[in-house]
DNA sequence: TCCATACATCAAGAATAATAGATATAACGG
DNA sequence: CCGTTATATCTATTATTCTTGATGTATGGA
């Protein structure tokens, strides 16, 4: 991960609709949403969501899979965790007690 | 954290210069850096770094203190964790493997 | 009280991004 | 093949954001 890609992932995610897709997608874990699907749940029309589907994907928080006819977005686990990784980079200046409550944040209760 | 507040922290995030000071006040930890100190390392006039700083200040991910005719900023920690955990909410739909990797990342050396 | 330092705010031009109508492509069924 | 479904791309308009010169405000020292 570098800063130009950084800049391009925080970016896709400060937008409504994206930001939305990418949280709905963490959600869904592996099971992942067809497009029309998240379209339909989040109430945007077909273009602008294939649009935002597809600066997610070139930010690399999300991946897809052809299925028929439809196509299966899923939250690539991968490009968030180098994203997060990438701004947490160096963190704390030797002082865990800074850092530790920011991962105490993200354990979840699976 | 909601999503408008969400929105306009990954906003604040998704510009070279606003991210480059939010990482290296993360490097700095509780010594935080002044608002000049900070323009001359990155190389921004003054006005601008003004500017940004506020947007982050704003966004909840910095906060600062007056130091004499300076001003300190600081990363605010509280306000990264409150924007990871939004992001993360409900992750991985009760598959561990699927977050797990994402604390990884941000453990630090500290 | 006057000056210097440190930072903030204003305003306007330039660059970038968001949305949606129209149209294109890809996959499947008959 | 032909039609239908599912998604993608193109294009133009509108809206937002970035930068910077000029100027304003706050603090401390002489």
């Amino acid at each position: 991960m570098d800063t130009t890609q950084a800049i391009f992932a925080f970016s896709a995610l400060s937008q409504e609709t994206r930001l939305d897709v990418l949280r709905l997608l963490i959600k869904a874990g592996q099971t992942g949403m067809n497009a029309g699907e998240i379209g339909d749940v989040l109430g945007v029309r077909q273009n602008t969501m294939s649009t935002n589907l597809n600066i997610l994907l070139r930010s690399g928080l999300v991946r897809n899979e052809r299925e028929g006819r439809s196509i299966r977005y899923f939250a690539d686990i991968d490009g968030i965790r180098g994203l997060l990784a990438f701004l947490m980079e160096d963190c704390c200046g030797g002082k865990p007690e800074l850092c530790e409550p920011v991962l105490d944040a993200i354990v979840c209760d699976c």
